[in-house]
DNA sequence: CGATTGTCTTTTATCGGCAATAGACAGTTC
DNA sequence: GAACTGTCTATTGCCGATAAAAGACAATCG
């Protein structure tokens, strides 16, 4: 094989669901801007959902002829690029597993484990490696690191310094800007969550990363926006590993998160700095906790 | 051709000088070590050394049967590694070229004006994308994003902020530690360098980065450390391509070096941030200069 | 017996090739 | 005539294969 068609398949299911709603469907390229995908792709899906009798199709007319079923999607686990695939083996592997520091890491087992080929492994690698968990010693294999105490303090040293002046570049944002609309909308999402927390404290993670983002974004800074994707993917793994008081730890987040949102709004830049402060805090603190 | 042999042919290289002053080889192991390869690569140099007439070898014993000429090296340019002449060809092109923001790289095209094959240079990209001057549309071409004055600028913020925590941390290492002593040589090679400004001017670039990476290595922070490959690479095709007043650029910069030095001595915190910074601003205008 | 050498296996770096996907252009439709 | 479709080409993403390089282990030497 040479590519895997998971952009097909992924498109195809997300063109299901749209039919789910409107059981009408624009024109290719109209489809392919609101899929994300090429016109090949779309005529593709169009294609197959002839085949599969959902649609009759011919030139401009394409007539629904059924609602899909749930027989008619690709299975989940076809639908994710390769390299999805593999960081999510990888962090399996590193994060659960028992992964000691100094352990080598070879490129062949890794891709004979995940069942690739060893280029996408590398690149990868290559990828990952700005993560600072992993090194390259040329000619010669990948030294992993570790997830380690003093990987986690270097991590949100760094982290410390970009979010306050991220979050203190935000103060100066124009009224219009359409930050402070998304500011508006994720504390609506904060308030929902904290409505219903038994429930729904599992939404967090997937929060602080929008609220974050969104503040480090204020910097306009492409190395500090940049830099976001590390703490996410740390943050993001280390949400679904440790899951000891997972419902008390969200809700203090959310708590700090809504104080500091509200200081933001206030545009007072000392309130800024010390609710920023306090939730980064506590933020370093549960990270530290996952790793004694 | 699978892999280029640059590995072995570097080597020899090097094992060739170290024959022109000893004229005796140590065992295989040892020799490995001092040319920082496996002893495979070395027992593959000393076939070669007997090939050309250098030398006797049979197990243990080696000897030199002359010295090494100058046709017996390989040609400097079959000593590069292929991500070298991957990271020149693209930096010269960026660079030097008219290389407008904006502009589509090909990956393809890339591999066939260097000569290689697309892997190498999908790799290269991959790795370069980390100095944010490209990205990636996935599926589709990498979009150049240029050497802009926001690039600058968004480099420069960071790199400040890095430099001056850096600097702080680094009147922290207790007296033992070995950071002063190589401060000591590096401000030895100012002086040096100053004592004969007209001529050794261009040797003030790779100094600048000992001298940067010494106080950035201070912070232990990886990824404040991973940094500096940016302001390297930066820094370095920047003092090549715009040689504008150079010798009284350096000259200043130099001065500037060593009241940032001398400040660092002191261990005075005021001092250190006051050279620091004066020195950062100089080296920003100097970047900014040569972009508009 | 510790270090060195001979021999062999494993792993990395790189290439060419192919299917998936993007994208260009001309002809067609409303 | 603007947008759409048919058709074709170009490019990316991925694989398997192969030479270079690393490295393991037993045999040998001093």
């Amino acid at each position: 094989m040479a590519k895997q068609n998971t952009v097909f398949k992924d498109a195809f299911n997300r063109c299901l669901k749209l039919l789910e709603q409107g059981s009408t469907l624009p024109s290719e390229p109209e489809l392919g801007a609101s899929l994300g995908v090429s016109r090949t792709t779309v005529r593709a899906i169009l294609t197959r959902l002839e085949e599969i009798g959902l649609l009759a199709w011919e030139k401009r007319q394409k007539i629904v002829l059924r609602k899909p079923a749930s027989a008619d999607y690709y299975p989940t686990e076809e639908t994710d690029s390769l390299s999805e695939i593999i960081e999510r083996s990888f962090m399996r592997r590193i994060l659960a597993g028992g992964a000691a520091p100094g352990m080598q890491i070879n490129e062949l087992e890794l891709a004979r484990e995940i069942g690739t080929g060893t280029t996408s492994v590398r690149e990868f690698l290559i990828r990952f490696s700005r993560f600072g968990l992993i090194e390259k010693r040329p000619n010669s294999h990948w030294i992993l690191k570790g997830f380690t105490r003093e990987f986690a303090l270097e991590l949100t040293e760094v982290r410390e310094m970009f979010e306050l002046r991220s979050a203190a570049a935000f103060l100066h944002l124009p009224d219009e800007h359409t930050a402070w609309g998304e500011l508006d909308a994720i504390e609506a999402v904060h308030h929902d969550i904290l409505a219903d927390i038994e429930n729904r404290y599992r939404d967090f993670s997937e929060l602080d990363e929008r609220f974050h983002l969104l503040v480090h974004k204020a910097s306009r800074n492409r190395f500090i926006i940049d830099f976001y994707d590390v703490i996410a993917i740390v943050f993001h793994y280390h949400y679904q590993w440790n899951k000891t008081n997972a419902r008390q730890r969200n809700a203090r987040a959310l708590e700090e998160h809504l104080a500091y949102i509200a200081a933001l709004r206030s545009r007072d830049p000392v309130r800024v700095e010390e609710a920023c402060r306090r939730h980064l805090k506590s933020a370093r603190e549960t990270l530290l906790q996952s790793i004694n």
